[in-house]
RNA sequence: CGGGGAGUGGCGCAGUCUGGUAGCGCACCCGGCUGGGGGCCGGGCGGUCGCAGGUUCAAAUCCUGUCUCCCCGACCA
């Protein structure tokens, strides 16, 4: 490709509203556009990225014996009546002239499942696993840092159908296989955590996580395990409580209604205290959940031990079912109380509230003074043990999911088949996720230095871009001309920097799209006869290589080398 | 949805408080010089100041409404 040909609108400066590395990079180098809110315009660069990861996805993919097809992104609204997501706020509506009530499909099980219940009817044909790269409508609450959240997006989902559930996890194991493929090959740092399965169900979920500041999500790491926060699980460290066996006291706390000032007041750590979180659950119930002072109530996993949605109780709830709000505690109280396992597993003496304004307990000791459920409902902190290992937490960007789905789509739209008995069964689903669009931002977030991105060579917009320094018409322009010609007949993808501008102009650019390779062509090549060959990646300068017959080879050579 | 911020030429910004002929840098166009790190000189093009109403002799500036965008949080099946 020319760039004196090419639509690459580069920026010497940022956008003023951008904030990740990814949004500024990518608008900079000339990859990608905004229209509106989380609406994204892929220019010629960008989209030749997009799809490098769209054909490793493909090969992937198709090598585990899935199919790939294209289903609608507008969708009659009916079918998602049926699963109930049609309740969902982030569903896209609409209608068209007749007035039929139509939605934008932010992922396709309904559609998918629809088909396979109409096209599968016996054993004999599963298992089957079904893939699309197809754009999804989500009506985001706020689209945020460019690309790595958008309203439109290009996903690549694909669903899997079995006769049961060793038949699902067979699917399940295949993806796992692929997807390890996808991410390792895209050249991107990457963790598969296990992650929350919400409140639809399913049996098993894991994310693909890629660490780097502009993620959106958190992960807990140790050798042998990865998690989302919101589901790991680890051994907390000690807390200094006070010691067991001492009867219950009340002490003045007047004012303390923190954590910060109740243990300031008592000269206590903040993992001696218990924090109490009132909440009150979508069905109607009041609960008391309590974790340690130092520790976060984990609202994922309280989600999930509830077995439905909750909101925090509001003051005026508190102190009619409680007590003054900054002076709960579990003692004396008729509601459940929920106590997490990091103090359900240590003996001794807490320190609570009083339920008595400017008033708290000393010495509580929970199944003593106050019944409770031994739950898991807090967050790992960096440093708690699994399988006695400190695990640390890093942010990291969400770009593919896997998900065992069940029957959770197969059963209301009346997907099943008949076993080798004759006998009517549900078709075993699962759902697979990846953003192609996460994966080039990630790798920008992961690749990139002060002066531009440093793509790896699997999904560079060209592995290779010759840089000419020369006016039209002279020696070196031609000696350029010809080397493209020569790459180019190698089937070297190569960007020729053929424009008539200054070399800092031209290097300026070069380093800011971040092709893999950098050969430099000017005045001083043809007097030394070599040409300056340098890596992007680090900007390592690399053996010079001899102009003439042997060059194009040479440079494939030293091509061949790079990540 | 809560909090904060911003809409002025393609990009980045000043001007708004204190109303009086819309400016700067970069980019772009023309001519010339330069040609190994965004170089220099000269000459140009381009904006009904987000939109709508209002106040005023006069509005980018004051008032009212509205739309859009960004950031933090909530949400994210």
């Amino acid at each position: 490709m020319r760039m004196s040909q090419l639509l690459l609108p580069t920026e010497r400066e940022a956008p003023a509203d951008a904030q990740a590395l990814s949004h500024v990079l990518g608008v900079r180098a000339g990859l990608v556009r905004q229209l509106g809110a989380g609406l994204w315009t892929w220019l010629p660069a960008g989209w030749r990225v997009h799809q490098k990861v769209e054909a490793i996805i493909r090969e992937e993919m198709d090598a585990i014996g899935a199919q790939e097809l294209l289903m609608p992104l507008i969708q009659p609204r009916e079918l998602w009546q049926k699963t109930g997501r049609d309740q969902i706020d982030e569903l896209f509506s609409l209608s068209d002239r007749k007035g039929a009530e139509l939605v934008l499909a932010m992922t396709h099980e309904e559609a998918v499942t629809v088909h396979v219940s109409q096209l599968v009817r016996s054993y004999r044909d599963l298992p089957l696993i079904l893939y699309q790269l197809q754009l999804k409508g989500r009506d985001e609450p706020r689209p945020r840092a460019g690309v790595l959240r958008t309203r439109e997006f290009i996903m690549k989902d694909s669903y899997s159908f079995d006769r049961d559930e060793a038949g699902l996890d067979a699917s399940y194991a295949k993806h796992i296989e692929a997807y390890d493929r996808i991410f390792d090959r895209s050249g991107l740092e990457w963790y598969r955590v296990e992650s929350d399965v919400g409140v639809m169900g399913g049996s098993g979920a894991h994310e693909y996580m890629a660490p780097c500041p502009a993620g959106e999500n958190e992960v807990a790491l140790a050798p042998g395990y990865a998690a989302n926060v919101e589901v790991a699980s680890a051994a907390p460290s000690a807390a200094e409580v006070g010691p067991a066996g001492a009867p219950v006291s009340e002490v003045a706390t007047p004012g303390a209604k923190t954590i910060e000032q109740v243990s300031a007041v008592l000269e206590l750590d903040p993992s001696g205290l218990l924090k109490a979180f009132p909440v009150v659950t979508e069905d109607g119930r009041t609960l008391i959940a309590v974790v340690r002072g130092d520790h976060r109530v984990n609202e994922v996993k309280l989600r999930s031990v509830v077995g439905c949605g909750f909101r925090p109780a509001t003051d005026e709830e508190i102190l009619e079912q409680i007590g003054p709000p900054g002076f709960i505690g579990p003692v004396g109280v008729e509601l459940p109380v929920l106590l997490d396992e990091a103090v359900a597993a240590q003996e001794g003496g807490w320190v609570t509230g009083a339920n008595k304004t400017d008033l708290h307990l000393l010495a509580v000791e929970p199944g003593r003074d106050f019944q409770f459920e031994a739950v898991d409902i807090r967050s790992v902190e960096a440093g708690d043990l699994v399988n006695g290992e400190p695990i640390r937490l890093e942010t990291a960007i969400e770009v593919g999911n896997i998900f065992k789905l069940g029957t959770r789509y197969s059963e209301p739209l009346g997907a099943s088949f008949l076993d080798q008995d004759g006998a009517e069964l549900p078709i075993v689903m699962g759902s697979y996720g990846i953003g192609p669009a996460r994966i080039a931002a990630a790798v920008i977030e992961q690749n990139a230095d002060e002066y531009g991105i440093a793509w790896p060579k699997a999904i560079a917009p060209w592995a290779i871009e010759l840089v000419v320094l020369g006016k039209a018409d002279s020696a070196e322009l031609e000696a350029a001309e010809k080397l493209y010609d020569e790459l180019q007949v190698l089937g070297a993808e190569v960007l020729f920097d053929d424009r008539d501008a200054g070399p800092g102009e031209k290097f300026k650019d070069a380093e800011l799209l971040g092709c893999p390779l950098r050969i430099t062509l000017g005045k001083r090549s043809l007097e030394s006869g070599m040409l300056e060959v340098g890596g992007r990646h680090g900007m390592v300068e690399l053996e010079p290589i001899a102009l003439g017959a042997g060059a194009a080879a040479a440079i494939l050579e030293a091509l061949a080398q790079l990540p």
